[in-house]
DNA sequence: CGCCAGTTTGACCAAGATCAACGCAAGTGG
DNA sequence: CCACTTGCGTTGATCTTGGTCAAACTGGCG
């Protein structure tokens, strides 16, 4: 099921989307160099604001390593993070002139700061960036859709399952898979309290499906068992 | 709180997002003259299939009257509906090759159906073009991304309230609100059961909040209560 | 008129939230 | 170096929201 939620992962994709190269054509490359050039590389300690709800929306960023939560914190308290970036993904591309949401270092992180005006010039002179850019945008949007759906629909153990298997997926790809973010910002990503997550997260240590040997630290144990608890 | 969840409205935006006229220009009416020219109108009845889940996605869809629900029916008959399209909308913009969703017609429809090749073709000899599309798809973004916040966050009044006040924007405007879809519709676009949105809708027809002569019929009668139940 | 699908309402139930206590490791300062 | 603090994380007990199950209602329509 977690392959269903639109994780359309990194994949080349074309002009309204269909499957292009997996592997960065040449043209794609002169574009990133171009892109690098007008590029401001910025570095963040952990929990530092990168940018608020409510500021001008006059640029777009590229993590270029450490783990990026854009999130939104309501009237009351409640806190709902919209996405976890890591190394490579972008962020901050919205569509209004003001931030609905704010984006934070979850830990020290590395970003490389493009502004509008200049890549919108870059793209008129540059086709193949504008279609970075475009697949990118429209991955991004895959991405929501199936979030709405794990919100939406799903229970605890599958959103903590899917989860999982989505970190492993985007990050360590190993037996091995380190968490930067804490259990409170899993929660707040998954629509769950921390102590939901918590015992999950226990339930799945129990059962052998996964060892927790540190708190940020999750070994893969049991993929088809997690995988399962994916389907219904 | 409503207004925060990022339902940009079809103002016009620019390439990554900047706020643009709200009028299209003379350049972008060229466009649309220019794509109405490579569409192809389709009729289809209520709850009939206009695509399906493993379609391949080679075309994608203006609506021109009626209503379409995009959605996904679970292995265990879960249903989760991504959004609703109404006159004006475009759907089936999708980043695979494969559709992860299927779309179906709520009520009469009417839609125009553009072919992605001939589409990418247009594009290339009329930036305008891709300027509406690029910002078409940077409004749904936005729009998923309010979607998650409601999902993951709010109650079920909050919900409710967030889809009236966000149907009345998008239909009628006035302060009678005929609503195409049905309750299990609304309930799974809201991730909620059937009975609770009944109920809610008649909570706040005991509190004055709504009038509903008919059960597809909603009529608006206290519209800061509505958007108070939004806050909090 | 009676059927049928969709809607509404009520009684009860359970998944997950809340409240509270405790554990544990990393500082910090005496 | 070791008490003390502090911030997370984990676990347990209890409560609440919204889900489930069931029955009644309503408006078309043959």
């Amino acid at each position: 099921m977690y392959r269903q939620l639109g994780n359309a992962g990194h994949r080349g994709v074309g002009v309204l989307g269909h499957d292009g190269p997996a592997i960065a054509s040449s043209g794609q490359l002169d574009a990133l160099v171009a892109l690098e050039r007008i590029g401001t590389r910025l570095k963040f300690p952990p929990n530092h604001e990168i940018y608020a709800e409510g500021d001008r929306a006059d640029c777009w960023y590229k993590v270029i390593s450490g783990t990026v939560r854009v999130c939104k914190l309501l009237a009351d308290g409640r806190r709902h993070i919209g996405e976890f970036c890591f190394s490579g993904d972008y962020f901050g591309i919205d569509s209004g002139a003001e931030r609905l949401y704010s984006a934070e270092a979850v830990d020290d992180v590395i970003v490389m700061r493009f502004e509008r005006k200049a890549t919108e010039r870059l793209m008129d002179q540059n086709a193949g960036l504008a279609r970075i850019l475009r697949d990118a945008v429209l991955r991004e949007l895959t991405n929501a859709h199936g979030r709405t759906l794990l919100l939406g629909r799903m229970t605890a153990l599958e959103r903590v399952a899917i989860f999982l298997l989505e970190m492993f997926e985007r990050r360590d790809r190993t037996k091995i898979l380190d968490l930067p973010m804490s259990r409170n910002d899993i929660a707040d990503y998954l629509g769950l309290t921390i102590e939901t997550v918590c015992r999950t997260l226990s339930a799945f240590k129990r059962a052998a499906v996964i060892g927790i040997p540190t708190a940020h630290r999750i070994e893969l144990l049991d993929r088809e068992a997690l995988e399962a608890a994916c389907e219904a």
